[in-house]
DNA sequence: CGGTTGCACTTTTTT
DNA sequence: AGTGCAACCG
């Protein structure tokens, strides 16, 4: 067993370099989750370090997941969790710390997680409490103040004291109170499963330097795109050997919007003097023109390092730029040249992806690539855990799993209806306040309520009978499968999805995708606790589909084809960069690139003249990225309302029975065509159907 | 209390 | 254009 078979010089330098510091710049595509998984593999086979002693952290599940695999091919060892290093995200991970330590800071074990659409519900009813009206400040611009407060580890009191707008005062208040009902409610939110860790590390030493002890090495990756909080926890987790491993690409940062810095990687060796700098420049992905053109748009930017990835690759297909007339045409431009391509055998679906800059933009894809019968699968979007009928079924098992989860108990109360309306739920959850009960207990007693009319005690006496039986079954450790079917059954919920809508079956089916989700897991708390994590990509299938996702997405893989489309200003750049300043235009720029460089042979992208956004129909002119690639503004079509003949001329029209040449078959006829692809009878005998647009058909 | 209708708002990107 | 929410009526 050779580790190092198979690396490049700076590849096996990485791998090699055990002890200390070590910053890992790796351009895209120059093989770095290989350079990692090899790394770890040499750390237990070679330096006699036990699994457990490593931490890998990783940018989504899906990551940790494909490094696990990997690594138990290169050790020949069985991919069981005692034979593994602890990987995953960072917020996997501090769930597990939490879940062990937490006590030491009042969190109970059985906290839930709370997403984007549970907090802003909490922060409704935090505004609530405080009279605040909801028409003058956004609960959607409190979620996002909170969420950078938090990433910045500022606390309510800390952003009252920096308050001078009575905008941020307001905020600093409505803070304050949402983070007493969450901890009422046993609840964290996304950025408290970082805070509450790098608290835990921070207030007990203890802790930490148990953990220290243990990670002998750490491994990060994606480290651009770390923010203040998982720094914070970065640093604290270090011990005194430094033997921690870094890896990036600055080139790639695109989180700051959520509060990466990816300055985090350019002062990375002032952090830990000593520090081994390796470049990987090698690109092992892409063709030579996608390289060129990638590099021609991101060197652009003002901030960044400079480096210069380059291939033994060779040029390959230059990219390609295209027209369309409006977003309905772009996209079935695309569709149907996915078509053709996979009808000749040159593609498969899978090895296709499109990629946006804004979910919005997926509609018109899916309308073309369901006409033309292209399969396709949407990455992120609405996600599936987001669906209604699952969030039902959701909160009533986090509800099990949490009584004090009021917000998942506020969504199931009336579901299906049992005729509690408003008031009665207000006078319930007042009532069971100072009762001193959690929700399921409060319920069974609710006949004590004096404020509740009789009808209203009866009901909500029988849905806390309900979730007693269920929550008995919890105690017994009833499987989660089997926990939903006896829910769905006990409370007659399919039924209540039949409501004649023709969305109805696809609820049932979602249903049944439900539980057979929740078969892959023996205990409750891990399956919601994937459920609460899971990434837009972790759910990607593997069926022989196009992917259809935004760039943000794509992030980490890799297409023989890909399609960017939308290239326009106000799309992409997206016209938010109008109103701010300079550094969120670099960031598009970088996420330009990163789109671009997911390519490895062939990268299409296109624009379209006008486009229907709210109703509206916009008139936009192409990209800058697109003249920062070399195509001369100049060159580019030139689009007016009235003139919408143009595209005729872009593409030669062919009818049935022209003469034609190809360079490749010879000289034949046309039997048939249809959109882009046309039917051409040889005259070798043989019949092909190929895509005008690559073919260089000869009209004769 | 529950269902319906009409209005407003959406769209950056996500763990 | 589509969706979610608020106000109304039965």
């Amino acid at each position: 067993m050779d580790i190092l078979e198979g690396l490049n010089d700076a590849q096996k330098t990485a791998v090699q370099t055990t002890t200390g510091p070590v910053l890992l710049l790796a351009g895209a595509g120059s093989g770095k989750t290989k350079t990692l998984t090899h790394r770890i593999a040499h750390l237990i086979a070679s330096q006699h370090i036990w699994p457990n002693e490593i931490l890998a952290v990783t940018f989504t599940n899906k990551a940790a997941r494909e490094m696990r695999t990997r690594l138990s091919t290169l050790l020949g060892q069985p991919d069981t969790r005692s034979f593994m290093p602890w990987m995953g995200t960072f917020h996997g991970i501090c769930v597990k710390l939490l879940r062990i330590h937490g006590h030491h800071l009042d969190i109970a074990s059985n906290f839930v997680i709370y997403d984007e659409d549970d907090r802003q519900s909490l922060i409704k009813q935090a505004m609530k409490t405080l009279a605040i009206a909801d028409k003058q400040i956004k609960p959607r611009a409190v979620s996002s103040a909170i969420s950078n407060a938090k990433n910045e580890l500022q606390s309510p009191s800390d952003m009252a004291a920096n308050a001078s707008y009575p905008f941020e005062k307001s905020v600093a208040k409505i803070y304050a109170t949402y983070e007493t009902l969450r901890r009422q409610a046993g609840a964290l939110d996304f950025d408290d499963l970082l805070i509450e860790t790098v608290r835990l590390l921070r207030e007990h030493p203890e802790v930490r330097d148990q953990l220290r002890s243990q990670f002998r090495h750490i491994l990060i990756d994606e480290y651009q795109d770390t923010n203040a909080a998982q720094y914070a926890i970065v640093k604290s987790l270090v011990n005194d050997e430094h033997n921690i491993c870094v890896v990036g690409d600055d080139w790639q940062s695109i989180y700051s919007w959520r509060g990466a810095d990816f300055r985090n990687i350019l002062r990375f060796e002032q952090d830990f003097p000593g520090t081994v700098v390796i470049k990987l420049e090698q690109n092992y992905r892409s063709t030579g023109a996608i390289l060129e053109a990638a590099h021609n748009v991101i060197t652009k930017n003002v901030e960044r390092t400079d480096k210069q990835l380059w291939t033994a690759a060779g040029t390959g297909a230059p990219v390609q730029i295209q027209a369309a007339r409006d977003e309905a045409e772009e996209a079935f431009n695309i569709a149907s040249r996915i078509a053709t391509q996979v009808q000749m055998a040159a593609r498969r679906y899978r090895d296709v992806a499109v990629l946006y800059r804004m979910n919005s933009q997926s509609a018109p894809l899916e309308r073309a690539m369901m006409q033309l019968r292209v399969p396709y699968q949407i990455v992120g979007g609405v996600r599936f855990y987001d669906r209604r009928e699952v969030k039902d079924i959701i909160a009533y098992l986090r509800l099990l799993y949490q009584p004090a989860d009021r917000i998942s108990f506020t969504r199931i109360v009336n579901v299906p209806t049992r005729g509690i309306g408003a008031t009665s739920l207000e006078r319930f959850l007042i009532w069971q306040a100072n009762s001193g009960m959690d929700i399921i207990e409060a319920l069974v007693n609710a006949d004590q309520a004096s404020s509740l009319t009789p009808r209203a005690k009866k009901a909500l006496v029988a849905l806390g009978e309900l979730l007693r039986t269920l929550q008995l079954a919890v105690t017994r450790d009833t499987p989660p499968a089997e926990l939903i079917e006896q829910l769905v059954a006990s409370i007659g919920y399919e039924a209540y999805l039949r409501d004649g809508t023709p969305q109805a079956e696809d609820r049932i089916e979602n249903l049944g995708a439900l539980v057979s989700d929740a078969r892959t897991f023996a205990a409750l708390p891990d399956f919601l606790e994937e459920v609460a994590l899971m990434s837009s990509v972790d759910s990607a299938t593997d069926h022989d589909s196009v992917t259809l996702m935004t760039i943000h997405a794509a992030k980490g893989l890799e297409f023989p084809v890909v399609f960017m489309v939308g290239m326009e200003e106000g799309i992409f750049p997206h016209s938010r960069v109008y109103q701010a300043g300079p550094s969120e235009l670099e960031e598009e720029r970088r996420l330009c690139y990163v789109g671009m460089t997911r390519a490895r042979q062939e990268l299409h992208m296109s624009f379209a003249a006008c486009r229907l956004q709210f109703g509206q129909r916009e008139y936009n002119s192409p990209s800058r990225f697109l003249a920062d690639m070399g195509y001369e503004a100049a060159a580019m079509p030139v689009f007016e309302q009235s003139h919408d003949d143009f595209y005729a001329d872009m593409i030669p029209d062919f009818d049935i029975g022209d003469r034609v040449r190809s360079a490749q078959f010879g000289t034949g006829e046309i039997v048939d065509v249809d959109g882009l692809a046309v039917s051409v009878s040889f005259d070798s005998g043989t019949i092909k159907k190929l895509n005008i647009e690559f073919a260089h058909l000869e009209k004769l």
